[in-house]
DNA sequence: CGTACTTTTGAATCGCATCAAATCTGGTGG
DNA sequence: CCACCAGATTTGATGCGATTCAAAAGTACG
């Protein structure tokens, strides 16, 4: 397994143990295919570099609740301290994941104190964003959620979208047309300035 | 200072070492009262007690930006690894917190394995409870959200509510008259179960 | 008993979702 | 090179549902 490519296209692999990456297993599943059911032991954390990966739980009235969305990162942290999944795990595409045996892991974790370091780190982060996303949408206008985006997300009043718009509009929690009809709006009013991939606030 | 009821009230304040409680301080603050602002180097972590602190930052427009509205728990864990604040903290109103120097929770996650490894432990199910909410905050209709929390919250179906429906209905993004005429609503169609704190999807 | 807050219901408004469709873009293959 | 296709981008018209404003009744607490 190549890990200087993995790393460049995933900071957040970084700083994984050796030991750990050599027993790291990439895996590209079917569409629809499970990659642990709730009540499962946890056996397996996992980092999903491409498509996506869902974690839902069946509802009663036969509901999909749909507990996350994974694009990219860490799966099911929290799987790492606990004594069974409390959800399951399906690909909505064919995707593409790294397995990693729990047991390592947490080996990995408890012997490497840099790496111990660097989970919490990265924990903390995501927490941090996590925390900042709820408070944008709460935010019931679109051109609060964009402002505040750009301020939470960005640096200075400006950011750089690496992703289309119409992925960053679901990340807004919007469609993608309010999200088009909305940055014209304020682009006209001079609120915002918008440029191919780089979204700015207008200082005053 | 009784840790045994601070621990009682503040689940997540357990395990914390007796080192660190030895040199926690309680604080009361004032409404408005600064507890850091952004760039300075953190020198203390905390944890909210009661009432709120919100951590936000001043966009170039004048508007304030929430990052987080805090009633309870950690706040600001990634400034554990950060160089300095990357936002201010305000109290809305008198709250109280404890403050943990950084210097001793770090020493203190460095020597003490078991600490360590509860801290981790939270986090990652900060994360978790995060992603979840994220995912009902990107629910358009007030049912779906309803559902989907007492689904993913909940045990089977059945969640216990702790605090009044205006607080549940500000958690869940919408206006307590939304969710006060939606729980009515669901309740006549018989969707949903009502008791005094006690929510329950009927089966089927 | 009065005050502050939650709970509950009503009516009107507004903004986003939805449906629809045209244009533009990058990439694939003939 | 051009034809073609899938996806992103952009704009329009319509409807629904949550917000907003308003107000009354219930409840906890000193």
């Amino acid at each position: 397994m190549e890990w200087q490519a993995l790393i460049q296209a995933q900071p957040a692999l970084a700083h994984v143990p050796s030991g750990l990456q050599a027993v790291a297993k990439r895996r590209k599943t079917q569409a629809g295919e499970p990659l642990f059911r709730q009540g499962e032991r946890p056996r397996r954390v996992f980092f999903v570099c491409a498509d996506e990966v869902r974690l839902l739980r069946r509802a009663r009235n036969g509901a999909e609740i749909i507990l996350q969305r994974s694009r990219g990162g860490y799966l099911a942290e929290a799987s790492l301290g606990a004594k069974s999944y409390h959800c399951d795990a399906v690909t909505t595409e064919t995707a593409v994941v790294l397995c990693f045996p729990i047991r390592v892991f947490l080996e990995a974790l408890h012997e490497d104190s840099t790496f111990q370091q660097v989970w919490a780190t990265h924990l903390a982060h995501e927490v941090r964003r996590l925390r900042a996303q709820c408070e944008r949408l709460n935010l019931k206008g679109a051109s609060d959620r964009i402002i505040h985006y750009v301020e939470a997300e960005g640096v200075d009043g400006s950011v750089t979208l690496h992703r289309s718009r119409k992925a960053w509009a679901r990340e807004l929690g919007l469609t993608h047309e309010a999200l088009y009809r909305t940055l014209r709006r304020m682009k006209a009013e001079g609120t915002l300035h918008v440029g191919m991939d780089r979204i700015s606030i207008a200082r005053k």
